[in-house]
RNA sequence: GGGGAUAUACCAGAGUGGCCAAAUGGGGCAGACUGUAAAUCUGCUGGCGUACGCCUUCGGUGGUUCGAAUCCAUCUGUCCCCA
């Protein structure tokens, strides 16, 4: 136990709320913890990633992480923060999801540690043999409807309707706490704040069913989620979730993403989602503050979480490819860069069955590729009126330009961008 | 089971026979300023056309009318009240 755990959350702005006595327990042995996540899709996304962090932190500081894959609870829906009843997924959805998200985790996690190796557990493994009988019996009968009609996700539900199946939903989620405290020896569970109702369900389960004495509580802990300054949600670029999945989310955006992070929000990503001691982060922030348009902190958490996500080799070429689009020399670059980079841009192929459709520059932009970068001809031909448009760096102002004039880097790229941030390279076949 | 209300573009929310592709706000995108930042100001935000314009939208279907988001019938969803 080298490293307080709770103390490192605490500086890192991450300890939202917990059970008292969980700091002193920490300190005295080694404990297991877990996290779920929810199977809602193939692949995490960075919304998870706060509480992948805190199960890492959980890990450096000497204990075993688990890692809960919700097959089973996924197949219910969790109402917290839901405004309405979710859609089902089909059961194959699920497994498939299951599978991506487990070989994520594996990334972040040491499995191969002794005592604190991680682990993914699966809580469809025992609740698909559960009878329904048997749940009311196990687990119903030690709560009353009263307690679970106070939990704040029930509550904000009654005014519009909440299913019983998503009612239950605690129930099940307090039962894997118990499951895991019985088989595991779990005694902690942690989650973003808004888990908070469902972990302390669990707790409450385990007190009821254990008749634990002091020492064998469980305890839960909440980390605050993550928003952004502007009050906006964070963790959505304008192409939706940011995913942890390369061919989701390419690299070069998921590095673009956290480089255009807003210097308000920096002090806070850069202790929640990088692995940086406190003076290095406390040297960056000063060293940001002296130049800012270095940009120093995007640039550090940037690199450090895509790094993690994509490996080092990955994240250089990212890096390189941000520059090189970026830079004014950007056709220069280009026509000098190597395959292993240029694999790593936004390459757009131009189909020469689509081309035969476009008369001019405003339906290449538009139709000619897909309608990725500008969804019909009417946008395409209001955005380069509006000056948003460039073509190897070069703005261009009329929709009529003629594509078959615009010289080709290498005899077949084009560099195109929208607005100050958005570059494409369209690959003419 | 009975009664009432409501359904509008990404969201919220006006519109109650032609002036409605549909107010306003939010969100989103872009421009200017900057630092691939924030704030601010400006423009755009159904599709097609350079454009006068054309086409498809106001829960579904079917009507009335020269003309309907707006009126009628019916169906569906949601909410509220009574039982």
């Amino acid at each position: 136990m080298s490293l307080n755990f709770i103390e490192e959350l605490r500086w890192r702005g991450m300890l939202h709320d917990m059970i008292p006595g969980l700091e002193e327990h920490l300190q005295k042995e080694l404990t297991t913890a877990y996290i779920g996540f929810d199977p809602t899709a193939p692949s995490l996304h960075i919304g998870n990633l706060a509480a992948i962090m805190l199960l890492k932190h959980f890990q450096l500081a000497g204990h075993k992480p688990i890692a809960l894959v919700g097959g089973a609870t996924g197949m219910i829906g969790d109402p917290s923060g839901k405004s309405a009843e979710r859609d089902f997924l089909s059961e194959e959805t699920l497994r498939e999801n299951q599978i991506g998200i487990k070989a994520q985790l594996e990334k972040f996690l040491d499995f191969e540690c002794g005592a604190t190796s991680a682990e993914v557990v699966n809580n469809y493994d025992w609740f698909k043999e559960f009878s329904f009988l048997g749940f009311l019996r196990e687990a119903g009968k030690f709560l009353t409807v009263n307690y679970m009609m106070s939990k704040d996700s029930v509550q904000k539900r009654l005014e519009t309707g909440l299913s019983f199946t998503e009612f239950s939903y605690q129930l099940l989620q307090g039962y894997d706490f118990y499951h895991l405290y019985k088989t595991k020896n779990v005694r902690l569970q942690m989650g973003g704040s808004d888990q908070w109702g469902n972990i302390t369900t669990g707790t409450e389960i385990i007190r009821r069913k254990t008749e634990e004495d002091n020492d064998d509580r469980a305890y839960a802990l909440t980390t605050p989620l993550v928003t952004k300054a502007d009050g906006s949600k964070f963790g959505k670029s304008e192409s939706g979730n940011v995913w942890l999945d390369a061919s989701k989310t390419s690299p070069y955006q998921f590095y673009q993403f956290w480089l255009n992070a807003a210097d308000a929000d920096c002090a806070r990503l850069i202790r929640v989602f990088t692995l940086f001691s406190k003076q290095d982060i406390e040297a960056m922030e000063k060293e940001h503050a002296d130049a800012p348009h270095l940009r120093i902190l995007q640039k550090a958490i940037a690199e450090e979480v895509t790094t993690r996500v994509h490996g080092a080799a990955i994240t250089a070429l990212v890096n390189e490819a941000s520059g090189l689009l970026f830079s004014k020399d950007a056709v220069e670059l280009l026509a000098n860069a190597s395959e292993e980079l240029l694999a790593q841009l936004p390459v757009l192929e131009v189909a020469s069955e689509d081309l035969l459709e476009c008369n001019n520059l405003t339906d290449l932009v538009s139709v000619g590729t897909k309608n990725i970068i500008f969804s019909s001809k009417g946008d395409a031909r209001k955005a380069i009126q509006g000056n948003a448009l460039s073509v190897n760096k070069v703005k261009v102002t009329d929709p009529q330009t003629d594509w078959k004039s615009i010289d080709k880097i290498r005899g077949k790229y084009v560099l195109v961008g929208n607005g100050k941030q958005k570059n494409y390279l369209l690959l003419f076949k």
